[in-house]
DNA sequence: CTCACTTATGCTCAATCTGAGCATTGTGCC
DNA sequence: GGCACAATGCTCAGATTGAGCATAAGTGAG
């Protein structure tokens, strides 16, 4: 069959496997400096409990994928969402565990931005730092001390290609995505970094995946989630980072008004760096993304700050605003 | 139900909503400067042929998603793949025309790079400029002329908004993406472009959608295509132009050697921009991009110049290279 | 052979942007 | 008042950009 051909029969209907589709949400909320996922419990009795992203099926009464996401998500937990944008379908063989009954199935991951975070809403959601999953994507504090030990298993993980080319390969890898073999840590990477380690082994969830000996410890490698969730997570993560530096999506974090150390903790919550100050300021203050109230903070320690607001015009102004982070060089 | 029950219940396999789901390719390769899409000629006697992209059912045997499409494509088309990703997970009501006999359909859309045209291969198949589908966004001989007709229905259709909230939220829509009403044009939202004129009936795919009168003309909105699929283009062009600024993925589109005016006119052509070529020289040498080789043209017209070709090794090295491309201005 | 024309390539220069740091200003606390 | 701690202002050298000028090296016409 020529492609035209079956581009037509395609076309007219003639489709041959119906599939299982399920949404996947990715929401986001940034309160005290610390990143924040949504996460429920799932699994059944057998299998024990494990974390989750809310995950429903399609539903078809909405006109766009985008507004069903939404209205499900807003219903299931009170928050309104600020910013919603597809992440990424996850296919089948992408995916662990069980097909669903010989369907293929499908999943159609979002991520959103919301502003609040309500505390009580559902009993068996709730807010986690992100980094209790990915704990090596976290550098505020320097680098994260159980780098040492993952660096060190996916050394040796290397060293297991016998091929030299398969090796070559491998070091290459390790050099892009964790900065190894003198490559340089890119924050973006994050999904390039989960999925070097799914492999490497390290990964708890990847059992049933491979025969292979799993190798995970919650403390170096993180807290695993049901499926293939953590994957979609990493997915979100290094969206969100690439997206903050070009478009003003931050704000949909932020209350109505904060001060401008506030922002810059969002911002280094989000891409897992420190950032240089007044350099940040300087930046902020030249795109005009924010405009002052005359409100000044109270109360803190320190001298008082301002208290600004988004400039929602600036989403008409400028090309592409956002933020151009540059990470603060720490000495050691 | 929480959303930790529907979640659960969700991922124990009790799915409701089995779905069709297909794939469509934006194949995309650059041949004499021009930037070019693999169609196919598509729809029965009754509503008339008309081109589209590759389409087809999901073929469930292959790992992942990506590879499965790469094998079907190159199944099809005989060409090598150079570059893939995922574009867009497009839904049942994003799209117009027939649902599937009540099943509710995805189409899951994917870009990919080629590096070769084969002029062959298929009957059906046939490779076209992209802006044939997208004229006004061509500004390499400067303000495409379409772009006067155009501008002039936005703004009757922004008139036609009687409710003064809706028009003003029009007519920053008009500025965003036209860049009308004092804003700016950024060649990077292409698909905003896309669904504005198609909400504002300038496009005849739009019909059965909604029951205004379409307006469409061909010299000024480009020639239709079948289904959504003009729709996909658009995302696959914003993609890409947004792409090409922080990865170097033209390269997937040149030859193996190639002088570097060449390569500033892929650029342009994807940008749809000119560029000033001594600028655009020393980023590409600064990046370190390219590497020399001994070879030279020879036979066209003017000095000859020196063929380069990729250096592969830069995507181990620096954080993220690629153009950042601006244009020159031009006086009129 | 020389000229006109065309493209390739080298180089300059001012304006701006960036990374890094120093200095000063308000507040709460002892 | 003196201290610790943030907020905010300001400087400065180095790198990056946008725009051109100038020169080199081919082709084709006369």
């Amino acid at each position: 069959m020529t492609t035209a051909e079956e581009t037509q029969r395609h076309q007219e209907g003639a489709l041959s496997n119906p599939s299982a589709v399920g949404l996947v949400a990715v929401i986001i909320a940034a309160t005290d400096g610390e990143p924040r996922a949504l996460t429920v419990q799932v699994g059944g009795q057998a299998k024990g409990r494990s974390d989750g992203l809310p995950a429903g099926p399609l539903v078809p009464e909405h006109p766009t994928l985008e507004r069903g996401l939404r209205a499900w998500v807003e219903r299931q937990t009170h928050q309104r969402l600020g910013y919603v944008e597809q992440l990424y379908t996850f296919g089948d063989r992408d995916r662990q565990g069980d097909d669903a009954g010989g369907l293929h199935s499908l999943s159609v991951a979002y991520l959103a931005l919301v502003r609040e975070v309500r505390p009580g809403g559902l009993a068996e959601a709730s807010w986690r730092n992100w980094y209790r999953y990915l704990p090596w994507e976290d550098w505020r504090e320097g680098r994260p001390e159980s780098l040492g030990e993952i660096e060190a298993k996916l050394l040796s993980w290397m060293e297991t290609a016998t091929d030299p080319k398969l090796r070559r390969r491998r070091e290459d890898r390790l050099a892009l995505t964790f900065g190894l073999c003198g490559g340089t840590w890119n924050e973006e990477r994050v999904l390039e970094r989960y999925e070097l380690l799914f492999e490497a082994g390290l990964i708890p969830e990847a059992q049933g995946q491979s025969g292979e000996a799993q190798d995970g410890d919650r403390r170096t490698t993180g807290q695993p989630m049901a499926l293939d969730h953590r994957r979609v997570l990493a997915t979100a993560i290094g969206r969100l980072r690439g997206k903050i530096k070009y478009r003003p999506v931050v704000f949909e974090l932020m209350p109505p008004t904060f001060t401008l150390f506030q922002l810059q903790r969002t911002v280094e919550a989000l891409s897992g760096t420190n950032l240089h100050k007044q350099n940040f300021r300087r930046l902020v203050a030249q795109q005009g993304l924010v405009e002052e109230t005359d409100a000044i903070t109270s109360g803190a320690t320190g001298r008082p700050a301002r208290l600004v607001r988004f400039r929602r015009e600036v989403l008409l102004e400028r090309p592409a605003p956002g933020f151009r982070l540059r990470a603060v060089r720490r000495p050691a």
